[in-house]
DNA sequence: TATTATTTTTAGTTTAAACTAACTTTAGTA
DNA sequence: TACTAAAGTTAGTTTAAACTAAAAATAATA
């Protein structure tokens, strides 16, 4: 099929190493977004706070921290509040613009707002760059063109050819 | 943020259970995909077939059968080869259409085949049920009507407003 | 049919990322 | 300032899903 092993651990593909920033895993780019939301809208990061923000155990948090840290992407020292480096606001900043991107496009075709989020959220990880450009340039188009702007009035009176009666 | 914990194990939102069919993990079911597309293509799945796809090694692959046999996707008979159930058939076709839609969709924006077919893959299990209605609509919309049809060709020629000097 | 090769399984190991329990540091307050 | 509460860390455990090495079953061939 089309995913190929890597050298341990789970299933998955192994993109193009062709981004703008430094990447991580899931989990890790998790925790940068979840520290740089924490930074914005309290002013700090603390292990509690990260950890309550992700539901799970502070333990859980400093090991990550202290990876993190060796990453270069987090600067970590022990009882002391969290930062980001310049490493890390950088993807902070390119998932945050990622997330927002996928969001409008979501909404846009009339998906809900909190289903949007969420979805948006979870696989902006996962979607290589060619495809974000793609779906960033939708949005654009029915914004910035007359086309665009009457197409999406359009699409949303359209509800389908036929409600085939599922069950 | 928009991350909830689970019991154990890796970070991940709890979605919805409102699916139509039997849901597993990412992992599994990419196993049961590997096994239905192994069926069709060469008639029989066996143990070494399904770790070559992956690109993992069998004694991995006997385990997991265990597992989703136990789970009632699977048939799974020692040194035999392996079938799906009903259970993992729907599940099967289910994600086979779902996969079909989101590329179609991808490829409609303009993404490139490999690439879209690659992130219909990985997304596909991820996506929850009303992104995807919402997408499925979108495709439907661009091919059932005439709106939809002149739109597409329009957004084609759209190659951007200004291409903004990235750097 | 006996032998060899291939496939599959078993048993035990590794890794990432969670966890709990217990300890240490820092902060808050009498 | 001394004491308690809160926050953070350490050490060791668990889980899923990979892995390796070696044993067992099946299949292919002389």
């Amino acid at each position: 099929m089309f995913l190929t092993g890597k050298k341990r651990g789970y299933l998955g593909k192994k993109m193009g190493e062709d981004d703008r920033v430094a990447r991580l895993n899931v989990t890790e780019e998790t925790y940068v977004e979840t520290i740089d939301a924490l930074m914005r809208e309290r002013g700090y990061a603390g292990v509690t706070d990260i950890a309550e923000e992700l539901g799970i155990k502070s333990p859980s948090v400093t090991s990550m921290l202290k990876k993190l840290d060796a990453l270069g992407f987090v600067k970590y020292t022990p009882y002391r509040n969290v930062t980001l480096t310049e490493k890390g606001r950088d993807l902070a900043a390119f998932l945050k613009e990622q997330q927002r991107s996928l969001q409008a496009f979501l909404t846009l075709l009339g998906v809900d707002e909190i289903v949007a989020e969420n979805d948006a959220c979870a696989i902006e990880h996962i979607l290589q760059a060619p495809t974000l450009e793609r779906l960033s340039k939708f949005v654009e188009f029915t914004q910035a063109t007359p086309q665009g702007r009457s197409w999406i009035e359009c699409f949303k009176k359209y509800e389908g050819v036929k409600k085939s009666p599922k069950r």
